[in-house]
DNA sequence: CTGAAAGCGCTTACAG
DNA sequence: CTGAAAGCGCTTACAG
């Protein structure tokens, strides 16, 4: 009886089956639901099966199960990037949360030799959640054509798209409209670097970033096109932050204000002006955008709109367990509040000459 | 031909087959060897397969395969808590960054309906990197049993229990040799909170660091019973650290320099002391252990331990994948080196009478 | 270049 | 309470 044990060999339920002299559908029973074999039977199974250090094989069970109990998160950027942007792990940070509660695992997935359709081709999860995506990408087609449930945040919302945001438009409104009515007249945007999901990122929530400000702009007679209005993209990194601080400060266009689309860029940019000898906000003022922890102890504390990250990845996260249970999803598009917050790093510029 | 596509069924291999009059082989091999058909024979399978909208299903594939192309990260504690700390989530990316290098996935482990055994048992995983562990857990058995490949990072090296490390008992010492060398007599020491794995930790790297701070404290002829050295224990998280700091306010013991064991704890004393109008260092300093981005600029700056985190995590998925790929590790126990940060948290205390 | 067939290790409807 | 058998959808050694 211990022939097997010395092959070397995965013990499997036909080892077990046969030794305890019952059948693989009572080693099964066994495992997972004792009700309906006897005790006796139980015990033996168990007792067997404890001996050869039996251990039901978790492939073979998803597999005959047809489910992996995990979903999946497409990561967004390279997964250096991901992981530098707090926002983000927020963002993950809710998902599991929710995993944990329903007894699944969280699977990140980066891109698989450079490809994410190949990634999402293989990847091993009854779901996933995306960030940054529009229905037009050919990711989308992928995911669909895999019949993947799926729901995508901070995406462009679409028909057959579950989707879950901030009013973006609207947020960027505000903050923007804030730093001009301080007075402010030459900013410098910072935006976000397009997601890894496509070369060519068709409708974002960038543009709908830019929606906002180009609004709160006009308002004040100004517009992308002005001279006093320079549009920069970042990646979402602090080292990405300073460096692009450390551009401006080179340049020849001398912004009184960096309106930052991440909060973990402006951080950098905060860190890097004062690094240089340039006080914030009385040389330059710095907004942002996430409300990450980290803004409200960095010095000057950064005034930007809170999104709750977390409450974003849950809602996401409940949003796909639902869709994976087969169930209907009572709304499809949830947008979520946000609101500014203020605090020390935007300050307010006196009447004074232009230039 | 198009009977199957209506009844909503998955199109598998065997559809292809029939359909394009080749063998499942021939579509086998079509998808993942093309070179072993006709070229003829490969485009008639990719069409047909394409008509259909056929995806090879990943885990039948794997099933086969008898790899899940991934590897788990069984989470230290409760995935709320984990992720909130930024040495973590370092940890996390270097070893996200070595499973896209390999075309893997990473699984992030919680505890499967409050049971780490349990998930252990169920992950889909090549192998396990776990933080935190000792070879007397219970869990070690579990992942033994199902003879996964793994290695811990931050536990406590122990034969077959590859392990990567840095001398945290040195480290430990060194940075509370200094603190007293400032002239510091009352200390506060926090500790971290029990890893989740198992209810009562035996040996761990918390050990190894109080043998450290030990060490140190008897050269200047203090240990652990004395009175003006004060033990705690505090979850790693801001907050937690925060609440520390205001117990540490309102309690009878009034220490003049906290010894965390890890730098978000510290950064929660000092925003708390501040918020409360306590300046560090002036009124008492701080001392923290990991080296997070925002000890370098969170104000004042933290004095801490260096430990490469992102290294940590990637050295220690190198290892699991050697394991994986069935080699022998060359090396089965790793010390990276660490070094002392000297920041602005820490000050002296000039001599004057003692309480 | 091609295909029949065994194998991966479980679950579960069904009959007894 | 119990078991024989079909099924989950691939891969691949082997023979032709």
């Amino acid at each position: 009886m211990n022939d097997e044990l010395k092959k070397g060999k995965r013990v499997t339920i036909n080892d077990i089956a046969r030794i305890s002299g019952y059948s693989k559908t009572a080693v099964s029973f066994a495992f997972n639901d004792p009700s309906r074999i006897s005790v006796k039977a139980c015990a033996t199974i168990q007792r067997v099966a404890e001996e050869l250090g039996y251990y039901p094989d978790p492939l073979a069970r998803k597999f005959s199960l047809q489910r992996h109990e995990s979903i999946g998160f497409l990561l967004p950027q390279h997964i250096h990037f991901s992981f530098q942007n707090p926002y983000i792990m927020q963002v993950v940070e809710g998902i599991g949360s929710v995993c944990q509660k329903y007894g699944n695992t969280l699977t990140l997935i980066p891109p698989l030799n450079e490809s994410v359709l190949d990634a999402v081709r293989c990847a091993a999860v009854d779901g996933l959640i995306t960030q940054g995506m529009s229905v037009e990408m050919e990711i989308v087609d992928s995911i669909k054509k895999r019949k993947l449930p799926f729901v995508t945040i901070d995406g462009i919302p679409s028909v057959d798209m579950p989707s879950i945001n901030i009013d973006d438009k609207d947020a960027a409104y505000s903050i923007m409209r804030m730093v001009l009515e301080r007075g402010h007249k030459r900013i410098a945007i910072i935006g976000l670097a397009e997601v890894s999901y496509e070369k060519h990122a068709p409708a974002s929530i960038q543009r709908a970033r830019l929606e906002g400000y180009l609004r709160a702009l006009k308002e004040f007679d100004l517009d992308f096109s002005s001279p006093s209005v320079g549009l920069y993209t970042s990646e979402t990194t602090l080292d990405e932050g300073k460096h692009m601080a450390s551009m401006l400060l080179s340049g020849r266009f001398k912004p009184t204000c960096v309106v930052s689309m991440s909060d973990i860029v402006a951080l950098g940019c905060i860190l890097q002006f004062t690094e240089q000898g340039i006080s914030v906000p009385e040389d330059i003022s710095v907004v942002g955008f996430d409300n990450i922890v980290e803004s409200s102890y960095i010095l000057p504390s950064l005034t930007t709109i809170d999104q709750p990250a977390g409450e974003k990845g849950r809602r996401a996260a409940e949003m796909l367990f639902t869709l994976i249970r087969g169930e209907h999803l009572p709304q499809t598009h949830i947008t979520i509040p946000h609101r500014i917050i203020e605090r020390d790093s935007l300050s307010s510029i006196e009447e004074q000459n232009e230039n």
